[in-house]
DNA sequence: TTTAGCACTCTAAGATTGCGAGTGCTAATT
DNA sequence: AATTAGCACTCGCAATCTTAGAGTGCTAAA
């Protein structure tokens, strides 16, 4: 099956897609002759074409159509024929304006987003995971709200707020909250969110024995702080901007398609699935079609980089747009805006 | 111009409505004399059509097709034919089960939303102004940020958190906001949003010369507090659901005109302001297509109700969908919805 | 291995036609 | 005076056909 493909031939598909990125047409055996540099007869071509569709590399629409390259074509094409063209200086220069790591995470993420959004004219997105370690938690409080319900307000990264609401065994009063909250304050300030997820409070349900009541529920309620959010992936650590420019392409004219990306858009839990996968790989990664699994990506495509902080993930951001998008130049785009979005976080540490 | 409309001209007028709702096509001169009882013959009923068509309440898309309501048509229809037909027991019954007021204002106000959209298949909306009267604040809270930010914690009505940062003239120590949050509280807890804002705090200025520094301190940052939001309609009390559904129907299959539409959505503020302008009125309200002035509304209606408690107009609920909606089904829909929610929260209180 | 040549296929875009639906007008009817 | 029947006319839609153009696959020659 992995037959070889030869030199020739990949330039031919390199340029064949490179065409059909720019027109959106089907190219066909003569166009290819011409364009490819190479001083060959169309025919010659032809031959390779035919050699490639068996490949499955491209495909034809109808007999006498030109050819258009298939995912797996597309595959090939971004790994291992793509030349990306770096961004100029003033691209640079302008991004830096645009970038300020102003406001809360939430507001950061949004103005990356829209950014991501406008420089590539798709849809741009931005997660910051739950799971990022380099969260430490600055201060925690808990309120009394009625009934046996208690909201938690956890200040996180000098920055962010998370408000959660749990429910206990009984009424507490605001001074018996106030303990409580001392307590977990002394014990827990400063840490990172993380090991307190996995590994303090453990520690101190350990060591409760020699605890007073109050503080061994105290534990109680941070337990349910900690552990409800990271069962389900919290939508507010996900920002998309700019959906609506992907009505503009015509692979996506179509309003069944068009109807379960926005539904897809809306439920976000599926693109925040495939977004953890991203997690693991470092530098650009790219999902083309429905290589994902994911069905109403049919005709779309991902590109995606980590950012981080001293070697640590912190979050992905990327776009998302038809399949047949100006790879060369999306790709410098995603890969500068997450270095920039990480030095900007150094800065601001 | 106002010429009278006779009677069975606005016989005609509803039956052709209510065909055209129905069927999406064109209603021609013998389907409605068929169809309105009124024993008349297709050329009496077309001479009533070119008197329609003179008043502007119907068009025909070509020559010889039938006629179709104009948004002057749909108007009249919805002011003065209509025949609503009232929910049945059941469906009563049913949004009783569905209607909870479970968890905080937002997730409430998202669920009625679902629910409105569910029930019509179109987009359901809630708002909540912020100009709500009926929010009393239950705690006020700050807390340092990195430089000379404080986060600013409101605890509203029992349910509701809200987060402000403010940005003051210097550092303040962790024990210095607590002094004024203690102050603010003793002085603004259990009052009004709306009283606070509008005259607590001028009050609280008058007499500050007998103040302490701190205290004055105090006033400034809950200005700031108060203030900001007041100034933009903030984003989070609004919720829209099912927007999708919208792409199902033919008069919404132009791309341009979807697009116009889901830019609305995001942007939002359009839609509120329209919004705000139901606060006033009370019962059912409706706009129909561009009546409103916001051509991205062209060939959309909006159907909406304000909510209350003790005669104090909460916010508003509604959907919006195609111009060309079974008004009849959506209108108690929308009516009963206000009144469960406003006996929601009557109960909830 | 490459190329020229050729028959063949398929689509997209116009042109043509007929049908059905519905209109407006006029003259007859009530 | 209002209503109706009758009729010529208009228009859109769908079906059918045609044509031009693009591109292919195959074969045989270079």
């Amino acid at each position: 099956m992995a037959e070889e493909i030869g030199d020739r031939a990949q330039r031919l598909l390199k340029v064949l897609v490179e065409s059909y990125i720019r027109s959106g047409q089907p190219v066909g055996s003569r166009t290819l002759a011409r364009d490819s540099g190479l001083d060959l007869s169309a025919a010659t071509v032809r031959n390779a074409m035919a050699d490639l569709e068996e490949l499955g590399m491209v495909s034809s629409p109808h007999t006498s159509a030109g050819r258009i390259p298939t995912n797996r074509g597309y595959r090939m094409f971004v790994d291992s024929l793509l030349t990306v063209k770096p961004l100029s200086e003033r691209e640079i220069l302008a991004m830096n304006g645009q970038i300020g790591s102003e406001g809360t995470g939430q507001e950061f993420a949004a103005s990356v987003s829209e950014y991501l959004s406008e420089m590539t004219e798709m849809a741009g997105m931005v997660m910051i995971p739950r799971t990022a370690k380099r969260s430490s938690l600055r201060h925690i409080e808990f309120m009394p709200l009625s009934d046996r319900r208690i909201l938690a307000i956890l200040v996180i990264n000098e920055k962010d707020v998370q408000n959660t609401v749990i429910k206990v065994d009984r009424q507490y009063s605001t001074a018996e909250l106030q303990q409580a909250a001392n307590y977990l304050n002394s014990e827990l300030v400063g840490q990172e969110l993380y090991d307190v997820r996995h590994h303090i409070l453990k520690e101190l349900r350990e060591t409760k024995d020699g605890l007073e009541q109050m503080m061994q529920q105290a534990i109680t309620m941070a337990e349910q702080v900690f552990e409800q959010p990271g069962s389900k992936p919290d939508r507010d650590d996900f920002v998309l901007s700019g959906q609506t420019r992907l009505m503009g392409f015509e692979e996506l004219s179509n309003i069944e398609k068009l109807r379960g990306l926005f539904e897809a858009f809306n439920e976000k839990q599926g693109i925040l699935q495939l977004l953890d996968q991203c997690l693991d790989g470092d530098g650009v990664q790219i999902f083309i079609g429905d290589e994902s699994g994911y069905s109403v990506l049919d005709e779309c495509s991902m590109v995606t980089s980590s950012y981080h902080v001293d070697g640590e993930v912190l979050g992905i951001l990327g776009v998302i747009g038809p399949t047949r998008m100006a790879y060369e130049r999306v790709i410098p785009i995603v890969d500068v805006t997450a270095k920039m979005v990480s030095a900007a976080l150094a800065q601001s540490k």
